[in-house]
DNA sequence: AGTCAATAGTTGTCCTACAACTAGTGGATA
DNA sequence: TATCCACTAGTTGTAGGACAACTATTGACT
């Protein structure tokens, strides 16, 4: 019942720490965490098919050479996630979503993330990229007491070279260094912020429907002004608002897809 | 430090079982699902104020007389539903979400339930409550082979008494005996699926923005034609496709929250 | 005032054991 | 043959105790 990629892990753990993507940004991933990532793998790259009884816990366990305690959380945490559905006293089976739940909405990840996982070229056309004082809205979004500087975005999202949406971005940049302040006047705001190891771990996105006018730039504006506003305040891991965007959809070139559970 | 809370529960789990919200309907919940639902209950009536420490896992599970495993498995749920912020070495804090969490999009709840729980009084009027054979839509996305009979339903979802959204629901009821279908169409889906103990445990759904003169009825109907459309397919414990529903909200009178983590 | 080692408290992981549950096996029965 | 049912092997759920890893505070020392 062993497999190689049960002892790939393996060697990983027991050797020098690898990339997984858990731990390829500054500091180390818990156990339980770079376990739960690599089943999810396995899952992903279709080592089980949907419906299939995966291993069992004790076997995992054997395999990685973790405790069953381990296995389990991380497995408790793919059950969360919508991946997996553990069943008492039978084993843990794959749940038939596949395509819909990496892409989903709630995982927080980039746009450019995203976009890649689901199979296009990521890309970003700047229109502005400015640091001056906050509005009254922002600093009442990202808790600034003071009407301190943030840096402000205007952006086209791109996939394939063509916009699937607009966003607006306001980034808390009390608590940042100057050059990283730099870096996302150009590039990936989530890039640059793993640099410094503060990548956000939380987002509280509202969603809503809207008529504008006023959103959108150049040759890729859309025809209707109909928009899916996705409106979020990213916070980083000691609960510290770090960015409030508003990032308006073009209607039907993205799937806003939620997994609930119970 | 030990409360009286911890020794409610503690009685509940001793002696007969009660009322949890996690066990009233039907099958009984796992322990940890029954911490945790009391847990989370505690926190929602602010016995920790956000941003508070609460009581270590050793001393709640000695205060609920379960081991620390339970306990921790429950803490680990309400992590990740984004209401407490567990950290290595120093304990579990209550996030500053209070609001807004409970509410969200994540959690799967009926629409009377959450509109409930939002401090509305939920209704819901009947335009057409009828069993017909379902469409091809339909059979799609209630992986139905042969033309079967489904349970067809056209409501306004109401909050003290104004209408909120419109819905439009196909019910799988090729698995339900008749008595139930005939309940469904007077009373709330959920609740009578929970008597037969199978209320969905799980849906995916789609948000969308649309433009549609179609949608609503009566006095009731919107003057824009402007709806955020929630999209989703409920599925059951065994993965059975349980209802196909559209639910169009009229603008404003709704939040959508999602909490996204990684 | 500032630095730093020691310390108590808390979460993370491990081990072993058993309870509770599931799905299948195979014999007894009609 | 077909149906029922006790039995069993396998799996997840919970228990208890132990130690590792980490955090925040204290208090001695510079």
């Amino acid at each position: 019942m062993s497999t190689p990629l049960d002892k790939a892990l393996l060697k990983r753990n027991e050797g020098l720490s690898v990339n997984t993507s858990s731990e390829q940004f500054g500091g180390r991933a818990s156990l339980t965490r770079r376990i739960s990532d690599d089943i999810r793998r396995r899952i992903l790259v279709k080592e089980w098919a949907p419906g299939e009884k995966i291993h069992s816990e004790s076997e995992l366990s054997t395999n990685y050479k973790v405790s069953r305690v381990t296995v389990r959380t991380a497995l408790k945490t793919l059950e969360y996630q919508g991946l997996v559905d553990i069943r008492h006293g039978s084993g843990t089976y794959v749940n038939d979503f596949g395509r819909a739940i990496p892409t989903g909405l709630n995982e927080l990840r980039s746009m450019s993330e995203t976009i890649s996982e689901l199979g296009y070229e990521p890309g970003m056309e700047y229109k502005i990229a400015d640091v001056r004082p906050a509005t009254d809205l922002e600093r009442e979004k990202l808790q600034l007491d003071a009407p301190e500087l943030v840096l402000y975005l205007e952006r086209a999202v791109l996939a394939d070279g063509k916009a699937v949406a607009f966003s607006y971005d306001t980034i808390n940049i009390s608590s940042l260094p100057e050059q990283v302040v730099e870096e996302m006047k150009r590039g990936s705001v989530f890039a640059s912020l793993d640099t410094i190891n503060s990548r956000p771990i939380r987002a509280l996105a509202e969603v809503d429907a809207v008529i504008d006018k006023n959103i959108g730039w150049g040759s890729q504006r859309p025809n209707d002004d109909l928009f899916l506003l996705l409106q979020q305040v990213h916070y980083a891991g000691d609960g510290e608002p770090l960015m409030y965007s508003r990032t308006y959809f073009m209607k039907g070139r993205f799937q806003f897809l939620i997994l609930r559970t119970r």
